[in-house]
RNA sequence: GGAGGGGUAGCGAAGUGGUCAAACGCGGCAGACUGUAAAUCUGUUCCUUCGGGUUCUAUGGUUCAAAUCCAUAUCCCUCCA
């Protein structure tokens, strides 16, 4: 089934929009996060805690699925969903992301782009027709398209090019795309450049998507910097469309850049960091090997209702990680994830009440301290 | 009783006259992580008032110089009786 947005409430001071879409006959709010499942799995977790958490959309990555186990075999498991037996909406990304983690710029043709395997050191190579042919065998319900992801700082030449490529690569994309049980976005480009961002995503809206990424961030600029990379881009798009901010998942940015206009957000954070024994708090992110918590009998955030803090402790979960035991990820991972899907139904509880500012405000302080400063 | 091997930092283990406060691994203590080449990577780990001080089982010796060579002691391991 497709999945339908609609636009429900606007805030009259900022760009926040509170909407909601139906799938499999279940209604889902945004401002969403959507917790990322790289290999056709959120890392440590069951599809059963993910929806127990109360995540909506779900990331895989077409570039992982690819090489392994192959779009065909997860084809033939009868689709994405099947195959990892999530009912819950899925989005792919492109492959976008790999251009920029993996490839080298010599790498990078009109044509599409070049990759090394990076299990076996095969030659690849990924075209924007093959990426959407891919993730229609993959059956995602989020379709990407395929987009070069720029490193930051970049000129504004090579930028101009490059957001060139990526609206023919959008464009070639749409040629080859079918199915009308998935939807396909469009990703705007254009660096910190607000010429390049406008005509991207006008170019792109002239293209009729069925939503928006804005794409390019978190590749290691500072926080004033990639609220206006987000500003630039959401300011020339539809109203009634997604609008899709690719990787960022830093607490304070979801705030920030819901007040820009931004609907679904994802990131690797709350699962790669609980991997590495960190958690989120109101109270600022802990570490949980620091020796502070050997004897802290504690959950790892008072009033927190997710399974990790109602039945474990702070000192139990540290052993865990230290003793480099998986169970220790796997409860981190419920918990981060759990902190980030409870500060978006925040979020939308203070768009409803037109109380965001307000919100981010005392978020800061709790959560940074005093004399927090964006960089 | 005889023959041989060995004791190096919290642990394991290199080093066999100067470039050694001593490789490397583990453990410890911190840090990073943003559309996942990430259960990964980085820093640090004798003491210090940052000038320096004290180390390689112990003591004595050789030498300009010793973890390194010699003597004795001591502890551990292997084999033979």
């Amino acid at each position: 089934m497709r999945l339908e947005y609609k636009l429900k409430q606007k805030s009259k001071k900022n760009m926040a929009r509170l909407g909601e879409f139906t799938y499999n006959g279940k209604v889902y709010k945004t401002p969403m996060f959507m917790p990322v499942g790289t290999n056709a799995t959120v890392k440590t977790l069951a599809p059963e805690e993910i929806k127990e958490i109360g995540c909506g959309i779900i990331l895989a990555n077409t570039y992982h699925l690819w090489l392994r186990p192959g779009e065909d075999i997860v084809a033939k498991a009868g689709g994405l969903h099947k195959f990892m037996n999530y009912d819950g909406p899925i989005l792919t990304d492109s492959g976008g992301y790999q251009v920029f983690s993996l490839a080298r710029p010599k790498d990078i043709t009109e044509e599409g782009v070049h990759f090394k395997n990076h299990e076996n050191g095969d030659k690849l190579f990924l075209t924007p027709e093959k990426s959407i042919e891919i993730q229609q065998k993959l059956g995602s319900d989020i379709v990407m398209s395929f987009d070069e992801c720029v490193k930051w700082p970049s000129t504004h030449e090579y930028m101009e090019k490059s957001v060139e490529r990526t609206l023919n690569w959008a464009k070639r994309g749409k040629s080859v795309f079918k199915r009308d049980d998935q939807m396909l976005f469009g990703i705007v480009q254009g660096g910190e450049y607000e010429d390049l961002r406008r005509h991207c995503a006008e170019e792109l809206t002239k293209m009729d998507f069925d939503g928006y990424s804005v794409g390019g961030t978190s590749v290691g600029e500072d926080k004033p910097t990639m609220y206006k990379m987000v500003s630039y881009a959401t300011k020339y798009l539809p109203e009634d469309k997604l609008r899709y901010l690719m990787g960022v998942g830093d607490p304070i940015d979801l705030i920030e850049n819901v007040m820009r206009g931004i609907d679904l957000f994802d990131c690797v954070s709350p699962t790669r960091l609980a991997r590495h024994g960190h958690a989120y708090t109101k109270h600022g992110k802990i570490n949980l090997k620091n020796s502070k918590y050997k004897e802290d009998f504690t959950p790892v955030e008072d009033g927190c209702d997710c399974y990790a803090c109602k039945n474990y402790t702070k000192a139990y979960i540290r052993h865990l990680i230290t003793a480099d035991e998986t169970f220790g990820a796997r409860l981190l991972s419920i918990h981060n994830i759990t902190f980030l899907t409870k500060l978006m139904e925040e979020i939308r509880n203070n768009i409803e009440s037109d109380t965001l500012e307000e919100f981010r405000d005392k978020f800061i302080i709790d959560y940074y301290g005093e004399n927090y400063e964006y960089k």
